[in-house]
DNA sequence: AGTTGTCAAGCTAGT
DNA sequence: ACTAGCTTGACAACT
């Protein structure tokens, strides 16, 4: 099992990999600024991760606006910074790291609007380029939801499938989808999943709030099915609800017993884990401690 | 100098 | 019909 955490780390290695600015103040000396600065941060945290055993990290937003008309073209940043990507690719494959996307909340596969639905696949584009550039195989992934309901169920999902089908084989071997806490659950997943032969990211907390009471450990069981050997062993998103906050709000800082309590429960099940507790690094240097007094990791 | 509202994008659910 | 919330800092626009 590899462990990480999600993008930026500013306490911890002192620098964002995810700055950014206003659109309406682009301009592409800015924008280069911030490209150099986050790729530099990214290094770092590459190397933080290294020294820390951790394997698995999920690589945030650091191209601002990349996937947006007034961006630079791709070809210009790649020039521009061949380089930075050229170490980071290298360190990461050199050691075996593996690496995540998610693009947010905008990416949408099953829109019924057409301007939604290009966007989204502007930005998957843009996203499976970095990890392309970055020379990583087929077990780096970037990870969505499923879309929105639009009032029926069967037919966004029907359209999640006919727009993914559409997809060329290069963004398809790259994309897996993700169990939400409201619209389209593990189940719906596993569904998707069986029709398209894309692989399922599982999200543990999600589960804890939708689910059709199959518990997490069958579900994980499950889980080892749907991933072929060339996309790697599954990927598993680690959290849980924030207390005296919104349903669903990830907790600012790791609690030790649950996740050792989670870790005992899922003891026979291989999988990489991402922690998406909201203080990122800080907790995960703790999981880490516990998984090694374990004989986890 | 300090405080507050806004930022590319969509969607759902609650008022 | 309208908007909080999804992540969260940076910056612009104010007092």
């Amino acid at each position: 099992m590899k462990i990480g955490f999600v993008g930026s780390a500013n306490t911890t290695i002192n620098c964002r990999p995810d700055k950014s600015f206003r659109l309406a103040s682009y301009t592409k000396k800015k924008a280069l600024e911030i490209i150099e600065s986050n790729l530099t941060c990214i290094q770092k945290t590459i190397e933080f991760c290294i020294r820390n055993h951790f394997y698995f990290y999920r690589i945030a937003d650091f191209i601002p606006f990349f996937s947006h008309s007034i961006s630079i073209s791709w070809v210009q940043i790649e020039e521009i910074f061949s380089e930075l990507f050229l170490d980071i690719g290298k360190r990461i494959r050199n050691n075996d790291m593996r690496i995540s996307m998610h693009p947010g909340q905008y990416t949408i596969l099953n829109s019924p609007k057409e301007g939604v639905l290009n966007n989204s696949i502007k930005e998957l584009e843009a996203n499976v380029w970095i990890l392309d550039k970055l020379k990583l195989d087929h077990t780096a992934k970037v990870q969505i939801h499923v879309g929105g309901i639009y009032g029926n169920k069967e037919e966004a999902t029907l359209r999640f499938i006919k727009n993914f089908q559409r997809l060329p084989e290069f963004m398809k071997n790259r994309i897996v989808i993700e169990n939400d806490d409201r619209l389209f659950d593990f189940k719906d997943c596993t569904a998707l999943s069986k029709e398209l032969n894309i692989p399922v990211v599982f999200d543990v907390f999600h589960h804890t709030i939708k689910n059709n009471n199959e518990s997490t450990l069958e579900s994980l069981n499950i889980l080892g099915y749907l991933w072929d050997n060339k996309d790697g062993i599954p990927m598993v998103d680690w959290s849980y609800q924030e207390v005296d906050a919104r349903m669903g709000k990830n907790a600012n800082t790791i609690d030790l017993m649950l996740f050792k309590k989670f870790i005992t429960e899922i003891s026979d099940e291989d999988f990489d884990l991402m922690l998406e507790i909201r203080d990122k690094e800080k907790s995960a240097l703790q999981a880490a401690k516990l998984l090694r007094t374990l004989g986890r990791l």
